[in-house]
DNA sequence: ATAGATGTTGACGTAGCGTCAAGGTCAAGG
DNA sequence: CCTTGACCTTGACGCTACGTCAACATCTAT
């Protein structure tokens, strides 16, 4: 009392490749083998079928299925586990919904997918005085029209460069390394990279000039670091006063070392 | 002003690896090309980079991501489909978590993947007065015992196996097919080898028979039929009164050119 | 000159089968 | 007996978006 591959993939409602695979992997074995080589299936061949298929569209993995199948008493364990990661599924789906939803009204209004909010909170004029003050006025008003004659992706590619920047200072400085380590000099030199993209600048300015220039950088890279701890409104883009310490730390070792 | 591939990897927050591949893809090309084959990027091909990168977060697939930078209009149409999927995949965890929930509690208080509540409503004896004016009191009683001897994961096999053939039936039915058509009669040769598996009748008890048993089984094959269309309670599993007639059709069809 | 970081192409692995391709087996009919 | 058609076999590629070697070339700094 058997049934042929197609018979059983009919009766429980799936194809015969995937009984083929199961055997392939192990899963599921015929209960008979003709001399043809033919598979045959029988009841207790069928019952099995029919828990994997009920598994698999519980949404368990195959290896898992196969685990399960092996130990009874591990189902629950493992239906336990898998109703964790769907719960987790579920959550990131929800968090992708919204994103997806809030950027659609983002392009429906603005037309382009960056849109103009997307950096609000992040304009190059909070720093006016601060800047005038230390670098003179003629350094402003060459990084306020480099702001300004940027379009709007531009803005959001500086924008999200320079938070990936400190996102990374923050990890490294939590992560508790240590300010000489090849890490947070990686870290100094990309720091030192992107601040040469800011026109007006020391760094900026040096691009190409002679050894006079550069010194100039080294003295403006180690200044900003010294001013990253004292301003708070640096310092958070650090994660505080002791991330933009070891900012300022990594800085000045890469400034007397490089610069 | 160029960046090297590790370099934008880190100020975009990917590897290396992803944008050899979209290179390889076509997704996004370096803005030039060392002669030694080195790649390097430029501002814009980091604003792209990142248009692309925030895409991806949203769950858009690389070749959509392709099309929306080709056609920036596209943007919104693409979004609001994907939104579409993404509902859809929301609602189908959703299921799943509410079936696997549901399973763990069967497994914790059955101890067995296929408890016992998961046949009810499927119980042999209600059709326990048809039988016996049929059939006679043995066969209801070779039946019975039968059921009752089977263990809780047979007879969920047996009843997802029953549910799968109506299912089919009525997909059938619903699709316009032929009752004489070689789909119908395929369904038909299931529905015979299914109740071949029900001790009692005669389609079971014809098994190594003569031609006497073996015409036994037409008329029972064929009065079957009839019962499907006249009995509300065996013509819904069959999707009603119409579908239990395009069930007797094929089956005396069937019956008449096999049995 | 040499070591170490970084670059290149090429190819395999992933989950779970779908989908040919090429060829053997079996039952029924002429 | 031969043919036809249905069904079976193994083998291998395809799909998503890269991760992860491997083998080898190049740049940078000492």
């Amino acid at each position: 009392m058997d049934w042929s591959i197609q018979d059983i993939a009919r009766i429980a409602g799936t194809t015969s490749r995937t009984l083929r695979h199961y055997d392939d992997i192990g899963l599921l074995k015929p209960s008979r083998i003709g001399h043809n080589g033919y598979r045959y299936y029988n009841q207790a061949a069928l019952v099995q079928l029919q828990r994997i298929l009920l598994l698999r569209g519980l949404g368990l993995g195959l290896p898992v299925i196969s685990q399960v199948l092996d130990d009874e008493t591990d189902a629950a364990k493992a239906l336990t586990g898998h109703l964790e990661w769907l719960k987790q599924e579920q959550h990131r789906l929800a968090r992708q919904i919204a994103s997806v939803t809030q950027t659609i009204e983002a392009v429906k209004g603005g037309g382009e997918i960056m849109a103009e909010d997307m950096f609000n909170g992040f304009d190059h004029t909070q720093y006016k005085d601060e800047v005038e003050e230390r670098w003179g006025k003629d350094a402003y008003a060459k990084g306020d029209s480099w702001w300004r004659n940027m379009s709007a992706e531009e803005k959001a590619a500086w924008k999200q460069r320079s938070q990936q920047l400190g996102a990374d200072w923050i990890a490294a400085a939590t992560a508790g390394i240590a300010p000489d380590s090849a890490e947070a000099q990686t870290l100094a030199k990309r720091h030192v990279e992107w601040l040469t993209g800011i026109p007006g600048t020391p760094a900026s300015d040096a691009r190409g000039k002679d050894d006079a220039g550069k010194r100039d950088v080294k003295g403006y890279v180690t200044g900003l670091g010294e001013m990253y701890v004292a301003d708070p409104r640096f310092a958070k883009n650090y994660g505080g006063a002791d991330g933009a310490g070891f900012v300022r730390d990594a800085l000045k070792i890469y400034a007397a070392e490089n610069l």
